[in-house]
DNA sequence: AAAATGTTTGACCAATTGGTCAGGAACACG
DNA sequence: CGTGTTCCTGACCAATTGGTCAAACATTTT
């Protein structure tokens, strides 16, 4: 009894209009502000049909989710225990703000259900992600130990990479109302930003 | 033609109530998320009740969101030019982190807001925050040009405090949920952290 | 080319939601 | 006490929205 069928190039093709099409809304409206109206007409489908790819406005959220998470957290695994520890602590937040610039609407996403209670990854949040955090809070521990940097406190730390990062993403519209760049400029002056604050504040 | 009646007693417990039970409700679930119903029945009243006192339930947001922006910048305009430039920003980040802790839900409000990409106060943005944080960016400046502080770009810096110290507000479930803090203890060690990181970040 | 399978849609439905309104209840005040 | 004003509500409405379904239309397989 094969169950999975094989995707057709169809069912490829339109899943994936949804699915980006949802972000797009998702990202910009939170979950109950967002429309399958809004949704079908952004990947250009009826809604009828949206619903023949999907079964409910629920589980277009939740497989957007569930892709997300491991990729946002991809950057923090990388924290490499044999490199120079705020080498690796700048670069770590270069790859975040990276991140930022180049996909904002998953970085609104999360924010958006952060912010609502993380209604749908509770479980997540205790399980594997604070698995990582306490992880790398350990080799940050065992670096300052060695007295290779800073004695700041470690998980405060991760949590100010997120949230400095993450701001370039999450509040755009508000850095580019104060600053008015003319594209994104203002991300490489964050990036020196960061790399300063972080590189001063870590050494030794 | 007197227009504006002084309230009643009966108008100022009311409109009070609405207003608190809308920043309960808008805050956790969003503009388009919250109802109107949430919104009465978290004030005790009924919803042709809640219409009474205000024309909309987009008058009540629009009411919540201005009254909120003015209180939100105290903190910076109380950057004081003849302070010590470093005990100044780091004290300025401890009086944003208490805001987390005391007004995390005008903290989520406003969030939700920007997210969604301000579309109710994108010209109190360009306009009076702008020039605040054109100003206290210029005084920062002034204090680097005297060799007082580090020169990190000023604007930035106040992103960052910004970003760090409502993290604990807005990401508040994903915070306890890597913490497991009991109380609010954990507030405490941000607050330590983030002195040691402006302290070490911004001494010459 | 026929059968089988996969794709699309118009029409429809029930629930929710922001808002209205007429009239009744409570209150303030001379 | 009576009267004008303020306060409150049940019943209602129109629009929106998530979702269904039967039938038409495409595509693939045999």
């Amino acid at each position: 009894m094969n169950i999975e069928r094989p995707q057709t190039r169809i069912q490829k093709r339109n899943r994936k209009a949804i699915l980006d099409a949802a972000l797009e809304v998702f990202s910009a409206e939170g979950f109950r502000g967002a429309t399958l109206d809004q949704i079908a007409s952004e990947a250009g489908l009826s809604k009828p049909n949206v619903l023949y790819y999907f079964p409910s406005k629920d589980a277009i959220y939740a497989e957007l989710l569930s892709q997300l998470l491991d990729t946002w957290l991809d950057p923090l695994r990388d924290l490499n225990p044999d490199g120079d520890p705020i080498e690796e602590i700048v670069s770590y937040a270069m790859r975040k703000l990276d991140m930022s610039r180049e996909f904002p609407r998953e970085s609104r996403l999360f924010a958006n259900e952060i912010i609502r209670g993380a209604p749908r990854i509770a479980e997540q949040i205790t399980g594997p992600l604070k698995a990582l955090v306490d992880e790398k809070a350990r080799l940050i521990e065992s670096w300052q130990d060695q007295d290779r940097m800073a004695k700041l406190d470690a998980r405060h730390l991760i949590f100010s990479i997120w949230s400095t990062t993450q701001h370039y993403a999450d509040f755009d519209v508000q850095v580019r109302g104060i600053l008015r760049p003319e594209k994104d400029e203002h991300i490489d002056d964050a990036a020196e930003f960061l790399t300063n604050l972080y590189t001063r504040a870590l050494s030794v």
